[in-house]
DNA sequence: GATGAATGAGTGTTCATTCAT
DNA sequence: TATGAATGAACACTCATTCAT
């Protein structure tokens, strides 16, 4: 990896423990084991990492969306909208990605007194996750398998407890392997229930 | 208010915002407007600010669920323990309550890299609150109104509503009357559901 | 001397040398003695340091023009108001002061990047001293010595002489006691000669 | 211009305004348009860009005062060194020149904390011109017009005019187009009065 | 109870310069 | 000719803390 890389990977690591101001350039040099006038070099100031980890943030989510617009629109049946999309590109690609977890975790410890971090926490955190759940909710509806009303509140309630999961088990301390499993196990057990009902 | 009042009060209100790190004694002293050197006389060190306003946070929790627990236990019909006791004592005097929603902002930020307020957040934020919520819908089985399955399950989805609704609404930005009043109907718009599906 | 004068003083002797910029907080609490974070306690930052200088020199030319206002109208015949007047305080106490000497080194380094030190610059060095220097002059129309244009001309050349020499022997090197005595001396055979030819 | 030639105007162009060590070889590289690195292509370092600029100051006022010489020598009637003569070598070619003014302002900045530059500042602002225009009223004694004491007191007057002109308009604030009229008008109208006056 | 004065360590950032390409 | 990448030293300034008063 290049330097510049290498600064903002470690850069990361430390901003999503500690939050930005308790980072110094120093800390971020000593760790990528360059001068910390270097740093100078690739970066215009502290902000300007900042700046860039959120720019790169926004395009690999964007890259996601729309990786999800182009198949739901070649979607032919239900199973090939399933459990593994879910767990391959929202869970893997995102929820359990290193990059984007300490993203959110970032934007967590900023967004109190960080008005641009706050506006990127709500977005992606909690608005961004509801629509796309309770559009991908809808598409059952397409098949017949729930009304409307039912899709909405499976939709809800789906995203409350996605949530609630995903700041129990992987926004607080080290993001394991044994939580992304518990997180796994028990949004598998929930969608089991929930299909089990009806 | 006296002077040691004084800085705790306005040690959280920046601490909330900004992480203890951000906060410097400096800041602390200018807005209780007395001289960096004199906060000395009160507290020992910066440190010992935040352990009390962490010792302060625990005892009046312990004053909560001891007021919690005895109404439990002095429960003679459903309707005493009710939509009006999650509000006046779960909303009002924790949720909604400046000091608790302060130090919850607090020990979200300071969590990620400090391993005792982890411990407090994920037992204040999480474990403590679930145990709780599903003892409550316990009780309904005691008057027959749900078995232990169905009341584990309401104690599960319940909590998650609640914890989703009070990262989103009461642990981002400014705790406006707005918000608390948001959060207030949207919990009431989900017991109604609940009980409305029965 | 107290600190913050020691500051002002040291601070003073480098900024006439070397400009503001040149001087370092370092440079100036390692003459001073002291520690760099020391003179943050005296002084809110760098700027604050120079804007104290300022206007210690401006209420020192106050008091000054104050003096030669009041002896102005107090005066009864011409040899009252003399050479001895000048040389006590226009010389002494401004031209040879080494305060006020440095601050016009001081100006007439910063003047050429710095607008509000432009001003300070023009006005201390040529309009204040050549409106000083014609109203003297113009003292002696009254007793009849000359007429008016002829104190406007000898105001102008008389400044333009005291202005030359001034750069040439006073803001140029150090300030020694031997230039102090060849500016007095051009002054006086200056002056000698103008009277002579009359 | 070749990029030599414009590091050194912009080097100047900055120099003359915020000193030698106010202008970083960033400053410069950044109004040239290259990298800092490039810089050193050109320049051993950064007191080499200093060192050019005395070497060029010195040889086109070498090549002024050869002139200045060579039209004494082949000097037939008065007329002919003259007004014109002033105007268009001293005033144009030198104290209006932007690149001698420029260098004057430089060593005016320099002098006080650099040795060399002092006795350059010294030298071009008070020796070399008072010489100068001693020795050009003393060829009028050649053709009669005034005696040599005459010509001595004429020629430390006009000095001192010019010098104290020259401070105040070309040495201070920006040289515009005003102030050199203003200048040559004063200078016009001294020259006026002196000779009306014999 | 409170403060004036001081400090060593650390903050983000700029500096002139080097050197391989 | 010019630059990308790096660096040690210096920059103005802030930090938590101490201690005598």
């Amino acid at each position: 990896m290049e330097t510049k890389e290498l600064i903002l990977k470690n850069a990361l690591d430390m901003f999503a423990k500690s939050g930005y101001n308790s980072v110094s350039i120093r800390d971020i040099a000593k760790t990528v084991n360059i001068k910390e006038s270097s740093i100078y070099y690739h970066f215009k100031n502290k902000q300007d990492i900042l700046d860039s980890l959120v720019e790169k943030y926004e395009s690999h989510i964007k890259e996601l969306t729309d990786m999800l617009q182009s198949s739901m629109l070649n979607l032919h049946n239900v199973s090939s909208f399933s459990w593994d999309w879910l767990r391959e590109f929202y869970f893997e690609r995102y929820l359990f990605d290193t990059f984007c977890n300490q993203m959110m975790r970032f934007m967590m410890i900023e967004q109190f007194h960080n008005e641009s971090m706050r506006i990127l926490y709500e977005h992606y955190l909690f608005k961004l996750p509801h629509r796309i759940q309770t559009q991908s909710f809808m598409i059952l509806t397409k098949f017949g398998m729930m009304n409307e009303k039912q899709a909405e509140k499976a939709g809800n309630d789906f995203f409350a407890y996605i949530t609630m999961l995903t700041f129990q088990y992987l926004l607080t301390g080290e993001l394991t392997k044994a939580k992304k499993d518990a997180f796994d196990q028990e949004v598998f057990a929930y969608i089991n229930r929930m299909f089990q009902e009806d």
